[in-house]
DNA sequence: TTGTAAGCGTTATCAC
DNA sequence: GTGATAACGCTTACAA
């Protein structure tokens, strides 16, 4: 059976099926104004084609693309992998679409990504970007997470200062007086590492023995389990409290004292940052300063899609929260 | 200091500070042949203007965008966002762009996405929806994931079946003489759910006692948990090995049995299914039989943009392996 | 080798 | 209320 229906109709052929012009057509399916006789014709021939307009030709002619692209390292880690969930749905139930890049950590990549974005006229970017030098040309609007690209852009991220400071004040509420920080971070300087800045804060003034430990994302590891077997004698650990900046970073220090022994929460009393969900038993995977995923897509969406004069170059950080997750005693 | 450049120059622009005409411009950037001096003149104008093709412009009038979109139900399931992970960077790197559509298992976000795909003039799609009934227009080029859609729609998937053959194999070989296959599915006939065709087919030739247990995704959980609980008498598990059809179900399972103190592998040993990897050990969550994501990512993005006629309808099934990961006696 | 001009499928400005 | 018509930025015959 051969169909006799062109398979790609064009507003011409609707035109033709229902003996109108070009333009009313047009207006038809824009909403305006037209006569009640004549929108009819035009739906039931729109109908009868099974047209459906042609969204590059009309970016084209409005220079408005109705599409974002998400600019992100990877997809790998769940914290990349719900916050895009979140900004491609917020997105979608804007009407807009999400162009998905993932940059591998790779400045050039994330550079490219910016030049795509230009050439494919794109409403906009948001970028969670890692490489410390990126040029992004003035005439395209972009919102970022964790990190200021530039002192007009604006960028969205939890309360890290904040989350610094619960962590700390949960864990000496809870009982820990000697308190280890540990933290994996980038060379650039992100929003992410105030998460130390909050904590030392509160042990100054609450006067209370802490210990800092930092590692570049760049280096090996072993240093950092090094300085843990170090601190462990005759089946105790020198700390009683440790913070994580990350849930990752948590899950292989738990899984590390607990080959040697060392019990958690009893001995020591753990809290990470993130808010991970463990898929396999629908859990936090440790204690840990949850991140508003879902707050931060739509807000870095909102902001992205309706500029404010108010919003240029400021930092928004959302609230965070403190999570029990089996890692402290609660 | 006001900018004298034009923000968004246009062919035009380029011609005009060239001093050369539209048509020359435009063979210099799709690379046909042109004088040298004319070539070097292009060249600089469109550095000196920081010229960009526009994307919309050129699709147009090639019917070409370069564009495929991304079906799927979330990115919450770290089984999705590989994927998602993997075939966005498999098309990033053809020069194609992934626009994400995220459905929520939602039959209409299903349907709708496919109208989007026609009015974008999207060059393909790669779907993995639930489901039962779609309508898919011919004229969009469309390759599946883990379900046929259709006669003539190629689809990509692990082999499920030597999946369940493999991992029958495995435990039979381990020791394991009253098996227990689990399953959660959703009601629509999907390639995973031959898993559980390749598992009894082994148990039957080998001769070996086996139980199956399913549940409908849309029901209430309860009746699995109750099954083991039944089956659990005097610190005994009735059963010495488990096959689970995917790695979230195992990992549920994990935990209701080690809270009963049933040891794993030693009283029981378990296999699962998807090969997912814990962020927070970097390492399996279960031992389990591995989905080769990043080949069926690489496959799906080849047969959708090199259409091969005998691919029409076809199933691809990609090999998988059997990874130990703890839960079983190796 | 280079330039002219038509046309891709829309929207928008005008007349009518 | 409706219909020509120009324009959006590009590709591509075809002509020079």
């Amino acid at each position: 059976m051969k169909r006799e229906t062109n398979l790609n109709p064009t507003m011409k052929d609707v035109a033709q099926e229902s003996g109108l012009s070009l333009a009313t057509v047009s207006k038809v399916i824009n909403g305006l104004p037209v006569g009640k006789a004549s929108r009819q014709k035009v739906e039931a021939a729109i109908k009868k084609l099974g047209y459906q307009v042609n969204n590059y030709a009309r970016a084209l002619k409005s220079n408005k693309t109705y599409s974002v692209a998400l600019v992100l390292p990877s997809l790998k880690h769940p914290f990349f992998a719900y916050l895009t969930d979140e900004l491609t749905k917020s997105l979608m139930s804007r009407g807009y679409r999400a162009i998905l890049m993932i940059t591998n950590y790779d400045p050039d990549a994330e550079q490219k990504s910016f030049a795509m974005v230009r050439s494919n006229k794109m409403d906009g970017v948001i970028a969670l970007t890692y490489s410390p030098d990126l040029e992004v040309g003035d005439s395209i609007s972009i919102v970022t997470i964790d990190r200021h690209l530039d002192e007009d852009i604006p960028c969205v991220s939890s309360d890290n200062f904040r989350g610094g400071e619960l962590a700390a004040k949960k864990l000496i509420d809870l009982g820990c007086r000697k308190l280890l920080f540990m933290r994996i971070t980038s060379r650039i300087q992100g929003e992410p590492n105030k998460r130390c800045a909050g904590f030392e804060s509160v042990c100054q003034s609450r006067n209370i023995d802490y210990e800092t430990l930092l590692l570049m994302d760049d280096e090996p590891e072993e240093p950092i389990f090094q300085f843990l077997e170090n601190h462990i004698h005759d089946g105790e650990f020198e700390y009683d409290g440790i913070f994580c900046n990350s849930d990752i970073l948590a899950g292989q220090v738990i899984r590390f004292l607990s080959e040697r022994n060392i019990s958690i929460p009893d001995q020591v009393q753990l809290i990470g940052y993130d808010g991970i969900i463990d898929r396999l038993t629908d859990s936090y995977v440790c204690s840990t300063i949850e991140q508003p995923i879902a707050q931060m897509a739509e807000t870095a969406v909102n902001i992205l899609l309706n500029p404010d004069e108010n919003n240029a170059g400021a930092n928004i950080c959302l609230p965070v929260r403190y999570v029990s997750g089996g890692t402290t005693k609660e």
